[in-house]
Formats: structure tokens, sequence, C-alpha cells
DNA sequence: GCCAAAAATGAACGTTCGTCAAGTTTGATG
DNA sequence: CATCAAACTTGACGAACGTTCATTTTTGGC
């Protein structure tokens, strides 16, 4: 057959391929996507070159596997946070920022902004089911006029990650946030004015990132 | 001197980077802009492969230029029909809404659409002289209310070329546009409704495209 | 303990971009 | 027109990359 159970072997694998993610996102960390050579990535996960193409398909598969693994680490630190708040549009305009502020002020993060497609689709899949619910919620109650969740957020990811790269390129002020999340909010359908105030709201600290330890 | 004058050199080197970004422009078409290798574009251009660092310091350089060239060609298409709307508000609306339908359409946009960093802002530069333009008109006439244009067209770019990658990739079908346009104008402070209508209204054709004749 | 099948290996391959020393053209000057 | 320095062109070249594949090693049911 071809799958007979989830035994010993597909764990093994699991393994390999997490130790992977882990060394490729390490050095991808330290010299960017580019920079970052098979090779090197290969033997700090203790496999010949070759090996590393049993698992997957190309050198772009394996950067993907890499930045969805910090974005869904990040969509829990969130959701730590806003499961809290009572008013569901503040989750969404706090999980927007929250992501703003990562990507421009993380070094991981701000060396991959140059595959902006490649970023924004994993954050499309991997932050979309926490941001979809969110929109959904907060349209639910009224305080968003949302008709299709899902076409906003592909919108949103977009020009979150082609806003973090401008800033992190110097082409936009650090100090240009606050505006971009008011024009991201006004695509809920929300009105200038509330976008203004929802993104004036204090926010809480994050909690900090546990140390990785395979998916 | 370093400028003398306005001379021949000057004139035969143009000439040689107009054929560059031609002959560029033409492989790229074919084979995107990865399968376009630089040796191939140097003979296409009848040059030795070093010539070509003359006059663009990399592969990225050339790829710019030659988005560049098509970007202009549209804004200035746009301009063309747009110029006799009476409402400053469905000047922009007709001009996202044009570009959105050529990057979608037009092979030559899709197959580049994989640099999305790289055509947003290259869309940012040679179309925002125009977009950004309008954006403040529309503002001043009171049917938008954008306090920041070039930001809100920063951001616009970056979902418009995210969209229409999303597009013809497939994730999106094409029947989306309607709502794209929709969301993208809300981002202007117009609200839902009134963008829905503006999205809605009847478009003219566009003048067909000139043969490229160089610069 | 045996064996077929799956996984791992790492050297080799074919391409790539960008560089460089050598040769050629240019145009101002005497 | 002859001269010459500076700018330009050339194409072979280097270094490095992602990927492949024949070979070896490991695996796990019998």
């Amino acid at each position: 057959m071809t799958e007979p159970a989830e035994g010993r072997v597909a764990r093994r694998q699991r393994r390999n391929r997490d130790a992977l993610i882990a060394a490729a996102r390490d050095i991808m960390t330290e010299k960017g996507v580019e920079g970052a050579t098979m090779l090197e990535i290969a033997e700090r996960a203790d496999m010949g070159a070759g090996t590393v193409y049993n698992y997957f398909r190309s050198k772009d598969d394996l950067a993907i596997a890499v930045l969805e693994t910090l974005m869904h680490d990040l969509a829990l630190r969130i959701e730590q946070v806003t499961n809290t708040f009572e008013d569901p549009a503040q989750v969404y305009a706090f999980g927007i920022r929250t992501v703003l502020d990562t990507a421009t002020g993380d070094v991981r993060w701000a060396q991959m902004l140059n595959r902006s497609e490649v970023i924004a689709d994993a954050m499309f899949h991997r932050m979309g089911p926490f941001a979809i619910r969110d929109l959904r919620l907060a349209s639910q109650a009224g305080r968003f006029e949302v008709s299709n969740a899902e076409l906003v957020w592909r919108l949103t990811t977009h020009a979150l990650i082609g806003a973090s790269l401008a800033i992190t390129t110097g082409q936009l002020p650090a100090s240009a946030s606050d505006q971009i999340i008011v024009r991201l909010l006004c695509m809920t359908g929300i009105g200038a004015n509330a976008a203004v105030e929802l993104a004036a709201r204090p926010r809480p600290a994050l909690s900090p990132e546990p140390a990785y330890r395979g998916a």
C-alpha cells in the first residue's frame, strides 16, 4: 500500500525534515536566502548534499518551509495576547500591527523580504486561518464590512510585505507604520476615522519567542 | 571634462542602451526574467557579453529598465483616455483597473510577476507621478480622503501586483477583479458603497499599444 | 541471518553571473 | 592629416551555484 501506517519510518523522516528546516533557518537568518547554499545547509543538518532533495524538491521549497515555521509561531504568540480583547476589530488591528513590526524589526524576516511573493503567499496560507477568522468575527459584530475575507487578507498580505520592504530599504520611514496600519484597516470597509482610532489604541507586549525545538 | 557636450558618443551610448533594453524585453517576454541569460541578450543586441555591464550594473538593473518602458507606455495610454473624464475619482479607478487587466492579460507582464517587489517598485516610480497626481486631485475635489498619497500608492502597487500574481497562478479567479478594485478603492478612504459604484462604471477601451521604437 | 527495497551519499555536471587583460575605436589636438 | 590618451568592446575565464545519479549503506519484515 502507499500508506500502511504512521510508523517509525515516518517519524524519522519527519525528524530529518525538521532538522533541515532548522539548519536552513539558521543559515538563512545569517546570510539571507540567496546567501545560504544547499551544501552548507546539508552539512549543518549532518547530511550529504544530495539527501536534501529527498525531502525538498528545490531550494525554494525549503525556503518556504522555513518561512512557514516563523509565521506559524508568530500567529500563535499573537493569539495568546489577543484572546483577552473585547473588540474583535482590535484583535485584527493588533495582528497586522504586530506582523508589520516583526517584519521590519526581526532580522530573519527583513532578510527574506526581497522574495516578496513567496513571503506574502506563505503569510496568506499560514496566518490566514487566524486573520480571516478575525476578519469574519469583526464583520459579524458589525465592526468591519467585509464580504470576502479571503480576498481582503490576500491584498493585505501583499501590501504589508511591500510596506515592510519599503521600510527596511529606507524608502519609507519607520514612523509611517501608523499610517500604513490605518490604510490597511481602511480595506476592511471601516471608515477612515474609525481606522485612525483603532490604530491608536495601546498595544500590550508580545510574549517572548520560545526556542525552536522542531515543528 | 566629464560632460563636454551631448555629442555623438552620448547618442551612440543611448542607442546601445536602448538596443539592450529592446533585446532584453524580447527575450524576457519569451522566457521570463530568470530564463533570459545575459549572453543571449548581449548577442541579440550585437555585443560582447561583458559590454552589457558597461550599461547596466547587473541583470536586475536591466530587468527593471525593461519593466519601466512597459509601464511608462501604459501610463501614457491610460492618460489618453482619462483626460476626458469629469470625475477625478473615476480617473484613478480607471487607472488601477486598467493596470490590473493589463498585468493579468498581457503575457509580458504575467511572466514577470514572480519578481513582485521589483515590479511593484517600478510601478511605484514610473506610474506614481500619474497615480499620485490623480489621488491628490480627487482628494482636493472631496471625492477621496487621502492625506498621504504616496503611501496609499505604495500600498496599492504591492496589493495590485500581488492580486495579479494570484490571478495568473489560478489562486484567484479572474472574476475577482471587481472586488479587488473595490477594496483598493477603499484604501482611498471612500466608503465601501461609493467604491462599489465607482468600480462598476463603464470603461472605454484603451488605444492599442504602439510599436516599440526605442526609448 | 537474509534480502529486496528504500534512503543516503558526494563527486561530477552543466549553467550561471560577473571580471579582466588585451585589443579597438573615438575625437580632440597640434 | 597624423597623433595619442582615454573610453569602449571583447570573449575567454573563474568561482560558485543548484541539481543529478551511479553507487553504497541502511532498513525492517520474514
